[in-house]
DNA sequence: TTAATATAAATCGCATGCGATTTAATCGTG
DNA sequence: CACGATTAAATCGCATGCGATTTATATTAA
């Protein structure tokens, strides 16, 4: 059983495999509300802090501008956000919650939470694999 | 300490950027070869398994031809696979390895192995996440 | 003060990833 | 046989994701 190079034995392709339901799954309860799992991210960075900018988003989410810009300009677009150039250093790009990602925090994320009891993770499992993960995250950073 | 709506506490956010971290491992492997990672997992999968249909690959590897026709094209393009009809079912596409496919797999195989070993993660490490991702990705599955 | 550097965001090109539709071929049932 | 249903792949449109370059602004050092 020590074959490294079969599909399944693979590391890398289980996280792969397993980021992709995730995603679905995600899909499944934004869809109706007319946002993307990536966009959704945005959001959840965005109601722990209001007003980031472009460049501390993409620290937080590791996502470079040729993603953000794009993306955040599609979420102003759907009333999501709204993008405001700083005064003081015209570089800078704020980024601040519109009214309606406030509005629809709650009935967002209840759904979401709703979703995920369907799937009856425990929280066990839960944390464990959270930690597991930050650790490997870690050991794939560090490297070099 | 249960605060599930922190970015941090998601288990959905590390698994995204988990494995957004393997695809820049890989890809720093894979790019000198001329391969991406989406492309090495289709390698993987007919060193495994030559001649594959390409109904069965993606059910291999969970994609849609929507990914994988133009990916096939272009690893086609490059010299890695084959594309051959069946002439018994007109519908059916077979995808082989080329020669450079069975020639290369050592050498790729070896500095991809040779890049994790510097991540040090230990074996039951692996073998544990392995397991849990797998049966985390069971009840992303069976919800419903 | 200004010329070189550095920084932040935008832009560009390319490769996924996916839902939905289309096209082509085969199957199944009357 | 024949025609509707099914199947397999291709195609289409859109949204990431990323490396590389460009643009605009601010900082710094001579």
């Amino acid at each position: 059983m020590d074959d490294f190079l079969t599909l399944k034995n693979q590391l890398c392709f289980a996280i792969y495999e397993t980021s992709s339901e995730f995603t679905k799954l995600y899909t499944n309860v934004l869809h109706p509300f007319g946002l993307t799992y990536p966009q959704y991210l945005v959001l959840l960075a965005l109601w722990e802090k209001d007003g980031l900018k472009v460049k501390e988003l993409g620290e937080t989410l590791n996502l470079g501008t040729g993603t953000l810009t794009p993306m955040i300009s599609r979420m102003e677009a759907n009333g999501w956000v709204r993008k405001e150039r700083s005064k003081v250093d015209e570089r800078k790009v704020y980024i601040h919650l519109q009214a309606k990602a406030k509005e629809e925090k709650k009935a967002i994320t209840q759904k979401i939470s709703e979703e995920l009891l369907t799937c009856k993770i425990e929280l066990e499992e839960y944390e464990q694999l959270l930690k597991q993960l930050n650790q490997l995250q870690r050991k794939l950073r560090e490297r070099k």
